[in-house]
DNA sequence: TCTGGGGTCCTAGGACCC
DNA sequence: TCTGGGGTCCTAGGACCC
């Protein structure tokens, strides 16, 4: 029942570490990515620009705006150092994002002081250490802790206090709540409902009829500020659930053919990082995305998981044939290849489907050799299955 | 308003098995 | 033989978040 939970978020953080790193970019607006806006300094957040929005666009809106080409390998390591403070001031750490973390606090209070002491010094320390704004929301639950910080910034500190939390939610509009975006918002605007409040005012069986069954509930849960789940620690994670990489291909009208060269670097570079993470994935999922802004996903499962680039190339190329005529119809803006079904169990029984020809036998065998040497096995063996 | 790349979760229908 | 019910997996799409 204590306001323990803290959400630090890193202000405009890209542009952030670009200031802190050059200081004539100091004051003065600034964007970083030239296609699209990765992130706008406050400087330039106040004319206008945002992120995600078209680089032109920017531009217009800010003529005197430095644009910087994003350098990750600076965010990540400010991140991390950011971490490490975090980690200095409780043991309870869930990392959100590359900016983002909830922080527990309670019991601490004896030692480190009230929540609100401890964010007021994570805050002093991430300047000083990392040379960064960070602002920090302070509440019950986390998504309240979020809010709060959204609410405080740039380079804020907010507390909503337990009997405050009804006064603090309910005037703010549906679009902050968790999971809701602009579909759902629109939804619920077309009823009238404009806030969080009007939102409560709602059963959940309404919630539900409305949005459907999960962005139902969930937002019902939100406004009525149940979100008991705590921050978890970064012990137990759940472990990653897919992984892909994508390309933009263009104004240019793209053959079935060039998304093919494509297509081949993509798998070949998502092949290689599920590898070094010790990885296999089992279901192949093709994305395309067409000039008139339509998607669609074609998507195959293998029978065992691979990590084999040419395992997952060839289902990959047959997505594509499988998508070609959706392909000449439209023309192809963006290609992409997602990984999914990931799993790290590679020792133990393969277990093959009783139909399984020989090559995903083979295939199953070289995946095997590939990631643990040419030694790994020592006996393969066929079991008919029960019929 | 289509301008990036990397993710997560939910839903719904069909196939298939018990 | 007919009827009913339950569960899981796969595929495709949608919405959302940073």
């Amino acid at each position: 029942v204590s306001t323990t939970i803290l959400h630090a978020d890193l202000d405009a953080f890209f542009a952030s570490v670009e200031q802190r790193d050059d200081p004539r970019l100091q004051g003065r607006p600034v964007i970083v990515g030239g296609g699209v806006v990765l992130a706008a300094s406050y400087e330039a957040r106040a004319r206008g620009v945002r992120s995600a929005m078209g680089g032109a666009q920017a531009r217009r809106l800010c003529p005197d705006a430095v644009v910087v080409r994003p350098r990750f390998d600076a965010y990540l390591e400010a991140s991390r150092a950011v971490h490490v403070v975090f980690e200095q001031t409780t043991p309870i750490v869930e990392a959100l994002s590359i900016d983002e973390a909830f922080l527990d606090v309670r019991g601490l209070e004896r030692i480190a002081g009230t929540p609100v002491e401890i964010a007021a010094r994570l805050r002093r320390e991430v300047r000083l250490r990392v040379g960064l704004p960070i602002t920090i929301g302070v509440a019950r639950t986390r998504f309240l802790a979020k809010v709060a910080s959204g609410v405080a910034k740039p380079d804020g500190l907010l507390v909503v206090p337990p009997e405050r939390e009804e006064a603090f939610l309910d005037p703010l509009p549906v679009g902050m709540l968790w999971g809701v975006g602009p579909r759902t918002a629109a939804k619920l605007r077309d009823r009238g409902i404009l806030t969080a409040g009007q939102a409560a005012a709602l059963d959940e069986a309404t919630l539900v009829r409305l949005l459907g069954r999960g962005t139902g509930r969930h937002a019902h849960a939100l406004v009525h500020r149940r979100d008991r789940r705590p921050p978890r620690g970064r012990r137990r994670r759940p472990g990653r659930r897919s992984m892909g990489a994508q390309s933009a291909l263009g104004r240019r009208r793209t053959t079935p053919e060039a998304a093919r060269v494509v297509l081949v670097r993509l798998v070949d570079k998502l092949a290689r990082r599920l590898r070094s993470a010790g990885l296999a994935c089992r279901t192949v999922v093709l994305r395309l995305r067409f000039d008139d802004s339509t998607r669609a996903t074609r998507s195959h499962t293998l029978p065992l998981a691979t990590a084999q680039t040419s395992t997952i190339l060839v289902a990959a190329c047959d997505l594509l044939a499988v998508a070609r005529p959706l392909i000449e119809r439209r023309g192809l803006t963006l290609v992409g290849v997602t990984l999914t079904n990931l799993s790290d169990d590679v020792t133990g029984q393969l277990v093959l489907p009783f139909d399984a020809r020989a090559r995903a036998l083979d295939a199953a065998l070289d995946d095997v050799r590939e990631r643990f040497g040419s030694k790994a096995i020592t006996r393969a063996v066929l079991v008919r299955r029960r019929p």
